[in-house]
RNA sequence: GACCGGGUAGCUCAGCUGGUAGAGCAGCGGACUUUUAAUCCGCAGGUCGUGGGUUCGAGCCCCACCCCGGUCACCA
């Protein structure tokens, strides 16, 4: 097993230092600390003085580097901010408190306090007069060092590398990796752009239940759990889609939710069991509206996040300004896979799906091999942003089909990025007789071709159609996703802060 | 799920055609009152993912399994 498992000779040589400290009377695990500024105010404010250096910093971080010599001792204390050198010396600190000093490890939690200089080399330090210990660390932390070279590269040297135990043992990774921590607060702030952005349009944020007793909204299939009181089976949501269009039937008009959802789907690097999702509703909308209402969000998110319209993604610069391109269904797969798909019968489909190395193309409907040319030759080539719009009908139960009248074709859009879905979103069907149709076609799926990820009846949400859906536009971001590609990252388990994983 | 790669000290890794395991950093002891990969001297640290097998002898070869990563498939 790798990871930072049993180090028993370091634990017991800190455990050993922990009662040394109890008898010289420190507390080791202290209740409070209160700092007056932080790592990277302190340097800023004393390099804003010019020189003078007369006020007293207090201090809390991280033990992150511990060089020793004699008398004196320096260390890096790292907090959220940054790093700031902290001066220890014997004469200052007297020779009961240098003692605490002899007894710090890497990753101990410290309090100090002094005022600022600049040591003979120019970097900019804190000369403790008091040092207090705020927890010790018993379990080392796998820091690698860091070289700055004459160039000002930074170098590290060792590390902590192997992915599966920065995952499992995220708390580790965050503690030595500045960079991990930075991406989590790059996704704080999407979430926070997305509140305001929509809070400042009148949406209302909800939130509607996750355990439920029938599951829908999306096509996958959900986590099965138990009620004991209520003797009942219930599962995890898949989607919020139809809870928020209940809340339109209120009278609520504009909400939107953000939350985890659960599929009981694999796992790769696009795809992790529970993630997270935007959902939009607005009322008397249209898909055409969510179009412009996804793309001022995006833009706004990206703008924010990345003071420019423009990402660099795996390579590539993806540009965010509104208005992106937008091509229907039919007209991506004839661009990219010379086809008129929508001219072309089953057996030519069928054909063309062979011919793409659709798996399984032998078999498949009209729609699946619709679905599966698709995904074979036009989703890669959308590096986006780009909408794509008019899916059929099939694909689609719960969108309204087209309003001039061609009922194969549905009022719903999906934004790529990187190839990758990022966003869902339709004119909302929002006739019962119609909805009660479409859910029951999907049962006589589920029946008949054992598809398991078809949508039940729910009969509770038909009978809120029946007291009037009025129109209404909905849009679904994966949330999860858009972080991948503000953070430049390839894998979702690296923009998650507890991914899934097997229990090893 | 299939295929490929990986799992050796707390961390990062090396380990030849099979001969009972090494380095750097971290740790421990010592020296050192402006260092910054501090330095110098000394020391300790390992069920080699797990279980079988072959062999006089297995980290290395064979089989099964576990976990991770990558690619593909699944996610109509």
């Amino acid at each position: 097993m790798t990871g930072t498992g049993d180090a028993q000779h370091v634990i017991r040589a800190r455990q050993e230092k922990l009662r040394r400290l109890q008898e010289l009377g420190v507390e080791p695990y202290a209740y409070r600390y209160e700092p007056t500024t932080s790592a990277g105010a302190a340097i800023r404010d004393y390099e804003a003085m010019a020189g003078e250096s007369s006020v007293t910093s207090r201090l809390a971080g991280r033990v992150r580097s511990l060089r020793p010599h004699g008398k004196t001792t320096f260390v890096h204390l790292e907090d959220r901010t940054g790093k700031v050198q902290v001066y220890f010396r014997q004469d200052a600190l007297g020779d009961e408190g240098y003692e605490l000093i002899k007894l710090l490890d890497l990753g101990d939690w410290i309090g100090v306090e002094g005022p600022m200089f600049r040591t003979r080399t120019g970097e900019v330090t804190l000369r403790a007069d008091k040092l207090e210990l705020l927890a010790k660390t018993v379990r080392p932390l796998p820091y690698g060092k860091e070289e700055t070279s004459e160039t000002g590269e930074v170098v590290q040297h060792s590390g902590f590398a192997d992915l599966e135990s920065r995952y499992r043992q995220r708390y580790a990774d965050l503690a030595v990796h500045p960079e991990v921590r930075s991406l989590f607060v790059t996704r704080a702030q999407v979430l926070r752009e997305i509140r305001s952005f929509l809070d400042e349009r009148g949406f209302l944020h909800v939130e509607t239940p996750i355990l439920q007793p029938i599951y829908g909204g999306a096509t996958a299939r959900p986590f099965t759990t138990y009620h004991r009181a209520l003797d009942a089976e219930l599962y995890l949501r898949i989607a919020d889609e139809l809870y928020l269009k209940r809340l339109i039937v209120g009278g609520l008009e504009r909400v939107y939710e953000i939350g985890q959802v659960f599929r009981n789907e694999g796992i790769d690097r696009t795809h992790n069991p529970e993630f997270s999702m935007l959902e939009v509703y607005q009322a008397y909308a249209d898909y055409h509206d969510m179009m412009d209402l996804t793309e001022g969000l995006v833009h706004h998110i990206v703008q924010e996040v990345k003071g420019s319209s423009v990402v660099e993604y795996d390579g590539n610069e993806l540009d965010f300004k509104p208005p992106w391109p937008r091509s229907t269904w039919y007209e991506a797969l004839e661009k990219h896979g010379s086809l008129d798909a929508y001219a072309l019968d089953v057996a030519s489909l069928r054909a063309a799906a062979l011919d793409a190395g659709v798996e399984g193309a032998e078999d498949k409907g009209r729609t699946a091999l619709l679905d599966g040319l698709f995904k074979a030759l036009v989703e890669d080539e959308l590096t986006g942003p780009v909408i794509i719009y008019d899916y059929p009908v099939e694909l689609s139960p719960l969108a309204k089909h087209k309003r001039d009248g061609d009922t194969s074709l549905t009022e719903r859009f999906e934004l790529f990025v990187a190839g990758r879905e990022i966003a869902n979103a339709f004119s909302e069907l929002n006739d019962p007789f119609e909805q009660r149709e479409r859910f029951e076609a999907q049962v006589r799926m589920r029946e008949e071709e054992g598809w398991e990820e078809a949508h039940q009846v729910d009969e509770d949400y038909i009978s809120a159609l029946e007291y009037g859906l009025p129109p209404t536009g909905g849009m679904g971001l994966g949330i999860d996703r858009l972080v991948m590609i503000l953070t430049d990252r390839s894998s979702i388990r690296d923009v998650i802060l507890f991914p899934t994983l097997r229990s090893g």
